[in-house]
DNA sequence: GTATGCTTTCGGC
DNA sequence: TTACGGCCGAAAGCATAC
């Protein structure tokens, strides 16, 4: 009674950065501020060919969404003077770095969850106190303008789930505070959409039981949603339903898998034409990889077909390996794997991927250098 | 029955 | 006429082991 007392909540804030890519844009060339920005990975198939990465708040307004074709925001923005820049990654990334760093040293423990987003446990330093996260909120929000004139918007909750979703509702530049008592009617009315973890297909099958709001699923039985989803997924999303995350801000190590794609000059299913494009992208995936002294022991090969459907092969090694020819060679016969299930279309994308990381560590053996 | 590992697909940013 | 990136982790589906 008294620990609870003395320790009652955890006290949780989600960092989200304003439409990144397209405001470090704005920042780096101020002109271009008060028209609509809209920020493009280009296929290198053809002018305006490609897809929108992500785009500022005017651009939205005339109805530009990422993912979309670079056409389709052309035409929705024909009217009126409108940017459209390539991804510059190198820059987001420098930038990102060091607001991560900012916000880091503000958190009793941190996780950056994406090149954007980021969750900080404050409890400690707020004392429990969402009066004084709110405070800190809003220094955070002050320090990231001064240093590296970018807006983010917070969300401060009891734990990850509700922190995210406070964050996401008053954008840009907004701060939200959900304290305990205020979790209930905060996620009562929102459509289970806005719940982590659910997608189309969850929100389809829930639609087909009747549920849409949070309020509705809350009121599932738990035995009813484990009978629809299993057990994992059922228990999260009956707690999800009830505000409760358990789920600690821990720190993310080195990335699951690491994986390089292009967009090919033109839909083929010739393999050579394909392989020489595999070989660079294994390059570049493997010396990532090796230069952090890591082996891998996972090969895939990614083909995104004409109709835009995605297709994977992998195969799984006992023993690690770190030669870049295995990688190659691997990923040959994967792709001829897949062709020879995949035969009616073409290939429009095609990627490698490498996972299943083993951190090398002592002196090198003779056999870490043999062919497996 | 449950845990574990591998492969493939989904979906967010 | 049709137009469509490049990543990542999580989920899902399956097989096998305990």
């Amino acid at each position: 009674m008294l620990v609870e007392a003395l320790q009652p909540f955890r006290v949780v804030m989600h960092v989200d950065f304003d439409y990144f890519f397209a405001q470090v844009e704005e920042r780096e060339n101020p002109e271009i501020k008060g028209k609509p920005v809209v920020i493009c990975v280009y296929s290198g198939r053809g002018e305006d060919r490609g897809a929108v990465s992500t785009a500022n708040y005017m651009a939205r307004k005339y109805g530009v969404k990422s993912g979309m074709p670079i056409a389709f925001a052309r035409k929705r923005l024909k009217n009126v003077e409108a940017e459209f820049l390539p991804v510059n990654h190198r820059l987001y990334d420098g930038v990102s770095e060091k607001i991560m760093a900012l916000i880091h040293s503000h958190a009793d423990s941190f996780e950056q969850a994406g090149i954007d987003e980021a969750f900080l446990e404050v409890t400690q330093r707020v004392e429990g106190s969402f009066e004084k996260a709110r405070c800190l909120a809003i220094e955070i929000k002050r320090q990231i303008f001064a240093e590296e004139k970018i807006t983010c918007s917070i969300g401060v909750g009891p734990n990850k789930l509700v922190a995210k979703i406070a964050a996401g509702k008053q954008k840009p530049d907004g701060l939200t505070i959900v304290k305990p008592e205020e979790v209930q009617p905060f996620l009562l009315g929102l459509p289970v959409r806005e719940l982590v973890g659910v997608g189309r297909k969850t929100e389809k099958t829930l639609r087909n039981l009747g549920v849409k709001t949070v309020e509705e699923l809350a009121a599932m039985s738990l035995d009813r949603l484990i009978d629809t989803f299993g057990r994992s997924f059922g228990s999260y999303l009956h707690k999800a339903a009830h505000g409760v995350d358990e789920s600690p801000v821990q720190q993310r190590g080195q990335p699951e898998s690491v994986s390089r794609m292009v967009t090919l000059k033109e839909d083929t299913r010739d393999i050579a034409t394909m392989m020489r494009e595999i070989a660079s992208l294994a390059r570049a995936v493997h010396s990532t990889v090796v230069a952090q002294r890591f082996s891998f022991r996972s090969v895939s090969v990614i083909a995104v077909m004409e109709d835009l459907t995605m297709r994977l092969r992998s195969k799984t090694f006992e023993k690690p390996i770190k030669n870049l020819k295995i990688v190659e060679h691997t990923a040959e016969e994967l792709l001829k794997h897949l062709l020879r299930e995949e035969l009616e279309r073409s290939v429009r994308r095609v990627g490698v991927k490498i996972h299943n990381f083993i951190e090398e560590k002592g002196q090198k053996e003779l056999t870490d250098f043999v062919e497996t």
